[in-house]
DNA sequence: ACGACACATAAGCATGTGCTTATGTATCGT
DNA sequence: ACGATACATAAGCACATGCTTATGTGTCGT
């Protein structure tokens, strides 16, 4: 889990969409590939760099994988982006607020 | 300047590490070179993808190009990492005070 | 026990990425 | 005007990445 494998993660748009879709709350492999037209191997290894990353953590329940957005990838991109707070923007300072109101 | 051009402009370490050295103020292309074994080209065609991304901004001053942090990409990961707030646990609510504290 | 199912892993292939050397373009100093 | 300097662009190459098909592993229902 280090900032390259984070980044590298989020730099494929399939993996995007995959995560997006559990920031909606824990799906399992094939609910996942719903939508997107991938094969199932191919989801497989997009989770297991996903998973890598921290970005996604896995449940096993029976023969289901459920996955669900790990809070530490999140934690890691808010810390290389808080290295770079001299250069937040006046606008950015509701962002912040809406950050912190919305943490509860 | 898309989500995909800036993870996939952070996606390269050697593109992070200039980004790195820009937060600490704004530099040419030769002086970002220093430190980084890279070629005079390399650096130009990294400078090409951060600029592309939006995380990076230029100035020609004469034969010199001096480059700095873009706030534009800064706000874009903000806005990015916003939409997954609900997932930010309890310990990033120190962090977004402090990115609202800095904001002046 | 057995077939069906959910998912992971292996191997091979097409395309993307980052590097190099060579060269182009524009500006500076003299 | 001329060479030196700062940077960009072009072309080619090695390696990484994401996909596919084939197969392996473990769990469920009957």
């Amino acid at each position: 889990m280090t900032e390259a494998d984070i980044f590298k993660a989020l730099a494929d748009p399939t993996r995007r969409k995959v995560f997006e879709k559990l920031a909606g709350g824990s799906l399992n492999a094939s609910a996942l590939r719903d939508g997107l037209e991938i094969s199932q191997p191919a989801m497989s290894q997009h989770l297991s760099v996903l998973r890598a990353a921290g970005l996604v953590r896995e449940q096993r329940q029976g023969r289901f994988v459920n996955y669900e957005v790990d809070p530490d990838g999140i934690v890691a991109i808010g810390a290389w982006l808080a290295r770079y707070r001299a250069y937040w923007p006046k606008r950015m300072e509701a962002l912040a607020d809406l950050l912190k109101d919305m943490d509860q």
